[in-house]
DNA sequence: AAGTGGTCTAGACCACTAT
DNA sequence: TAGTGGTCTAGACCACTTT
């Protein structure tokens, strides 16, 4: 019930703005300061906990980041009801699923040269015939089939490609982040998709059962955009998961905003 | 090729942390600090641009958020190679397909309270053969139905519900982030779904067919679960994107950091 | 020892909102 | 006018890495 003595450690290795934001983080999950409420001015907060200005407003711009707290100039700093829009899916699952442990293998379907369509040509914004290299792979898993990835290429003579390279360009290397040093920006969209006849043999899937589609597309640092590509993750594999609000257990009113004290 | 003037202006509307972290943006971008490369440190840029040392590091602060810089203590800040891995998909296409606007109507195709099976218990961790207010809904946006929606909710006897609240615990409320104020977190898990024959019927998309199937759950500040269920979405009314990278137009080397100038 | 990032202070001034 | 958040300064000290 009352405000508890609520001392930020200096001597603590987590730092005082961290031990702010937690404090104010647990007033916030336990009922403390509901949403809609006003927080305490940054000026209170800093006599109360002995903290010059910055320090304190380091601590409420973390948790204005998080999505908690939403400052309003002139009127002070409020609670916010949590929403999922802020919030998004993480790429990590997919991450997880390319990174190549141990019992994960590529297996190369097909790979050659072709000319391209009017559909590639303007996607990748080439002239119409421009040479590519098309690309068609499986990922393996515990010696089951688990992604397949349809891609093309920019074939660039200058540069001849090794397998290496073609693996930076696609897979592993934009999504487990190696040193991919060419890539500039790219673009992902997801979709559900109904397995095809084709897809589903590959894949050792029901024909029309339901699979992720992802559709990508990268640019170097010359803006050229150098491939584009799907891949296909049939359900069991691929989930895409997020939280939003307070995923911690609120401590008893009245005990210290952290656990680290003295 | 020159270093370029390269000059803060004070008196611009944007914060000076902010020009400095757009000079650094660009930088990247037009290929002066490229991936891997250390760009100058904190002291030298403090000085070429006259500020103190506190926005440079906010500066630096907002890229490393973005995943663009990479500060290592003691060795300096270096640029970092592009990946998916930190980033996501928002969850904006999804609350603005609920948002309710002029053309979009809920029709609640059944509401009637039922007895907790197993399932149900489990998941929202109620004994069995308790209460709970079942939810068909379908959301209707010009006409076509793009959205079924099926959910439990806990029934409260001492909290009689009334239509604008079993709103708020499931469409809008949750996605638009109205001024909700009963949920403490949630969690939602999207995959990919072939359309039954049913739900078919319900969305007038052919059976078989692919769509997004989010199942959501959530709790109260109670810590106690009170609602779950899912969203069905057919392909064509949804889909998450996401870029990742630089994605603005370099300025030509030598140009100011900042088009905002003086 | 020198150089780097990480934290923090104790103020200042400004912009905005409410009264 | 008083109270609020927003920006910024000019230092300080610390922790870590490299030489």
């Amino acid at each position: 019930m009352s405000p508890a003595p609520a001392v930020i450690s200096k001597t603590s290795a987590e730092p005082a703005y961290a031990q702010l934001a937690n404090y104010l983080r647990y007033r916030i999950a336990d009922g403390t300061y509901p949403p809609g409420s006003q927080i305490p001015p940054e000026v209170t907060l800093g006599r109360q906990f002995n903290l010059s200005p910055m320090t304190v407003r380091r601590a409420i711009g973390i948790l204005t980041d998080e999505g908690l707290l939403k400052p309003l100039q002139g009127r002070g700093t409020f609670v916010r009801a949590i929403d999922w829009q802020n919030s998004g899916f993480s790429l990590r699952p997919l991450a997880e699923l390319v990174s190549q442990g141990g019992n994960t293998k590529v297996r190369m379907l097909n790979i050659h040269t072709v000319k391209a369509d009017e559909r590639l040509a303007d996607k990748l914004r080439v002239p119409l015939q421009t040479r590519l290299i098309h690309v068609l792979r499986l990922l393996v898993r515990d010696g089951a089939p688990v992604l397949l990835q349809s891609g093309h290429l920019l074939y660039d003579p200058r540069q001849p490609l090794v397998e290496a390279e073609l693996d930076v360009i696609s897979l592993s290397g934009l999504l487990s982040g190696s040193s991919n040093t060419l890539v500039k920006k790219g673009e992902l969209e997801t979709r559900p998709k109904t397995l095809n006849r084709g897809e589903a043999e590959l894949l050792r899937q029901p024909e029309g059962s339901a699979a992720f589609a992802m559709e990508y597309l990268f640019w170097n640092f010359q803006d050229e955009c150098i491939g584009c590509g799907f891949f296909l993750v049939p359900f069991p594999f691929l989930s895409f998961k997020t939280k939003i609000g307070l995923w911690f257990d609120a401590p008893e009113r009245g005990a210290a905003g952290t656990p680290a004290a003295s």
